[in-house]
DNA sequence: TAGGCCATCTGGTCCT
DNA sequence: AGGACCAGATGGCCTA
């Protein structure tokens, strides 16, 4: 029993200076002492090592494996191994988050301030996939409103409205100053120009955005790289392409673009490979995918040239 | 204030 | 046994 008093007050400790903690890593400290708590209340703490249960009680034995009582010994060892295991969870998902954040950055649009959530996320790179692959295999422009309506597929209105708002900026507006903390394409508060209210949507989540209800006009994309100026390495089965190159909508997963000391942009994303950072998995199958976006190389001296003020430099 | 989004904890399952 | 992965639960924050 003066077992159950001690561990309490410890857990009494925990709670107190958690009302104190700003700090998210003396928050989690806090979480992981409190984790042995609730095995505690489960378990009774005997203050021998490891002893065997027994249960001389007149209650039916349960089937199944005998539960060892909660020793002290294994009580701390519960804990350690949660502790690590919140640790691992939380770097773990911290690495997502860190996959999710670069596919942001590939996006059509992409804002430090306004972040896509993670659904919208996933949702409008499926879409892009999906559009630029289009684009790549039916010779489709990136000028039309099917171009507009495949990336705001299943997209919330919100997102859609941003999407649209992006396209809808024309070439110029694509090429924000690069030290402006801007979207890549688009920001929120331009879309406000385009947002529409699609009365027969579902509102907001996710519903269909046709473009007849956005009443753009077509963004016009004109290819700003020059064929001859790169070098141009296709890393797909399909025959080289031989119309317009695709526009550099995101050019980031193109390059390899390192203007701030992000660690992040030294490494490879989006397209840079066949789908590298994309979820492929360890069997590396593309999503249905017969063709790859074409992947442009050029040195980092002269994609400056060429893109000065492109709004993807903003880092 | 409700709802959306997020970070974190947690226990279960599978794999090495 | 321990790690990776997953999904459910929970609570905080923000916004309409």
């Amino acid at each position: 029993m003066s077992e159950m008093v001690s561990v309490h007050g410890w857990m009494e400790e925990a709670l107190s200076s958690q009302d104190e903690m700003k700090d998210t890593n003396q928050r989690q400290s806090a979480f992981d002492m409190l984790s042995g708590l609730s095995h505690e209340e489960h378990g009774s703490i005997d203050g021998e090592e490891d002893e065997e249960e027994e249960d001389d009680g007149e209650k039916p034995k349960k089937r199944g494996p005998k539960k060892k009582k909660m020793t002290k010994a294994r009580l701390e060892r519960f804990r350690v191994r949660r502790v690590k295991a919140n640790a691992r969870e939380r770097t773990r998902m911290h690495g997502l988050n860190d996959a999710l954040d670069n596919l942001r950055r590939v996006m059509p649009c992409y804002s430090k301030t306004q972040k896509l959530s993670k659904i919208e996320t996933l949702r409008l790179a499926r879409n892009y996939i999906w559009a630029l692959s289009e684009v790549l295999e039916r010779g489709q422009t990136t000028e039309g409103k099917s171009f507009l309506e495949m990336l705001c597929k299943g997209l919330s209105q919100p997102t859609s409205n941003l999407v649209a708002g992006c396209l809808q900026l024309g070439p110029q507006s694509l090429f924000l100053d690069k030290h402006e903390d801007k979207p890549h394409m688009c920001d929120s508060s331009l879309s406000h120009a385009y947002s529409y209210q699609s009365p027969g949507l579902p509102s907001p989540p996710y519903g269909n955005i046709e473009a007849h209800h956005l009443h753009l006009k077509a963004p016009t994309f004109k290819t700003v790289v020059d064929p001859s100026m790169v070098n141009h390495t296709l890393n797909c089965t399909t025959p080289p392409y031989e119309g317009a190159l695709t526009p550099p909508l995101s050019i980031s997963g193109n390059f390899s673009l390192k203007q701030d000391n992000s660690p992040d942009l030294d490494k490879p994303y989006g397209f840079r490979s066949h789908y590298p950072s994309l979820g492929l998995g360890s069997h590396g199958h593309p999503p249905h995918f017969q063709t790859a976006v074409p992947r442009y190389e050029i040195p980092i001296d002269m994609a400056y040239e060429q893109y000065p003020h492109h709004a993807i430099f903003t880092e």
